[in-house]
DNA sequence: TAAACATTTGAATAATTGTTCAAATATTCA
DNA sequence: TGAATATTTGAACAATTATTCAAATGTTTA
């Protein structure tokens, strides 16, 4: 089973699938996370964090959606720490908070493109 | 918004960012591929078939589950093209369809983990 | 052919989830 | 202070979904 020289810049190498399967704990936890990515709105919401941080009511506009709406998706993300707040004033600004996040829409876009 | 060199083996080289947000179509294209990747039972599915391939009776031994339970899995897993059957008499195998699905589990593993 | 085995399928059920709506909180400005 | 703006929150509703159970399909073996 190649691995592709997967490695990180900072932190342990990480081995999975040397390893058996992990504990049903951990498993949850992955299932958990890819759910983030499973709704349009979502989605759509960190694709236009990447061009850097916006507030809510921009973010609403931007998706064509209700800011209530929106906000309860932001709490999502930002629990599942994928974005990040940063508050000033009445408004609230959201942002990317995981490196991740780009290599992992990155690859779902050239499975979907290819 | 650096992008790390990313690039493909096979295909024309795919360039997500620099564009603007896809349409409605491609984002739920992507959502749905996602989706394949929230519930544990379809990550272990996953996580077992990278050991090579495995028929229906095994996979659900090794998860602990009903035949039924698997296969109604199994079912999602190779519309999604994630998955692909052989069969064999009355056996049917599973395995990996998808080079992205190794590099996407890694990559949630690390999330997850760090 | 009949029995045993491997897998698939459809309907039913319980649980989860995204959006809406109304109300609450928090901050700025006059 | 009071009005206006920005965001959050909770309840309700509709829609989706994973598992179970029973039955069906297809294949091998006796």
């Amino acid at each position: 089973m190649e691995h592709g020289g997967t490695h990180k810049e900072h932190g342990e190498m990480v081995e999975r699938s040397s390893a058996g399967m992990p504990d049903e704990r951990t498993l949850d936890d992955i299932s958990d996370f890819f759910r983030m990515f499973s709704d349009s709105t979502r989605i759509k919401i960190l694709w236009a964090l990447e061009g850097g941080e916006m507030g809510v009511c921009c973010i609403a506009d931007a998706l064509g959606m209700t800011v209530s709406a929106v906000s309860h998706q932001l709490r999502k993300l930002r629990d599942a720490r994928l974005i990040k707040s940063r508050k000033d004033g009445r408004n609230v600004f959201y942002s990317l908070d995981d490196d991740h996040v780009e290599g992992i829409l990155d690859m779902a876009y050239e499975h979907i493109m290819e």
